[in-house]
DNA sequence: GTCGTTGTAGAACGATCGTTATATCTAGCA
DNA sequence: TGCTAGATATAACGATCGTTCTACAACGAC
């Protein structure tokens, strides 16, 4: 047998490659060379690990979805509230790995017009966020019957917030985020 | 003197043109031949109206912030809290027009990072914006100290929900938006 | 050590892009 | 009715893109 690699590996380490691509200049500007550059490699070995660019992309968009993802599954351990809250503010931009994916995020929304494949992952994705934090706003002790209403009011305000804090990340410094998150919160949960 | 035409409608008419390819396949899918062929002319034309892609795009990005910015400065005639909530209302993504500039915003954002001149409009709309709910928000009854608070937690819920109905329009018909906002607005204002 | 497979590099091709240059058409004025 | 400058169309150029193809390097099995 040849010389082998760590497949799985190397095809995250080109995507997050084509992530920070993306994320500083969109997707159109995520060329296979360019993100072979960034990653250190040439374009040879980026079509090795991926059949043409849309695989890349949409590899790319599954990963930072599921990274963002992961993001709030850990959080478990806490008294219910403490957890929607912990969950709610990991999705902020607060930090350089959270801005990155929600670049990603952005860049893709604007292509998912003209691709409904990338339209139907970031649906899902968007619907799996619903669906937990609902159920953590139960957990948290608000009514059933209203928990979905409640559930998409405060993800609206972390998606308000959060893209305010992309456009504008001078005047959105993480404390003022939180501060943002804590007050939707103190609305009504708890 | 030769033929004349309007040249600023026909900027606008090319602009508009523009905004529609924006919409539907991204800044990358707005391309001069694409956008000249949406228009129903040709490049020669385009170019004869735009010195080159970035102003064409520029302009193009300029006229839908102004289109959205114009959509909210009619309300002055109700009463302070109805010209709040006509304001804001009128901000989401409930008919075609609102959803194609919400769309065109969208894809700038995505293009915002890789180009200073789309970042800087796109802030100092939402500067613009932020001040005017304000002002209507302290108008419509609610302390001044916090009105600027109360006036960021309503945005973020007005991007929020704009954002979830672009990805998912099926989930998020108008009667649901204007609900969240309605939602939102029973919380500490008025 | 040799072979065979995989990993990596780089050149090359056709398509498309933005831009420039050139040609044609058109409407108002002499 | 011509003349002229603006309005429009079209062709072409160089650059860049995604993709394909070929050549070489590296490592495990025999």
């Amino acid at each position: 047998m040849p010389k082998t690699v760590d497949a799985v590996a190397r095809r995250e380490e080109l995507a997050a490659a084509a992530a920070r691509v993306i994320a500083r200049s969109g997707v159109a500007g995520a060329s296979m060379r360019e993100v072979a550059t960034e990653a250190g490699w040439t374009t040879g070995t980026l079509v090795h690990y991926f059949r043409n660019r849309h695989e890349l992309l949409r590899f790319t968009l599954e990963t930072s979805l599921e990274r963002r993802r992961r993001r709030r599954a850990v959080r478990d351990s806490h008294d219910p509230f403490s957890a929607l809250r912990a969950t709610l503010h990991d999705a902020l931009p607060t930090d350089d790995d959270a801005r990155l994916h929600w670049n990603v995020t952005i860049a893709f929304c604007a292509q998912a017009g003209g691709d409904p494949d990338f339209a139907t992952l970031q649906r899902d994705a968007y619907r799996d966020v619903r669906s937990n934090v609902t159920a953590r706003v139960i957990a948290a002790g608000h009514p059933a019957s209203s928990a979905d209403i409640e559930a998409e009011r405060l993800i609206a305000v972390v998606d308000g917030v959060a893209l305010q804090a992309l456009f504008d990340p001078e005047s959105w410094p993480p404390e003022r985020q939180s501060a943002a998150l804590d007050a939707a919160l103190a609305n009504r949960v708890g």
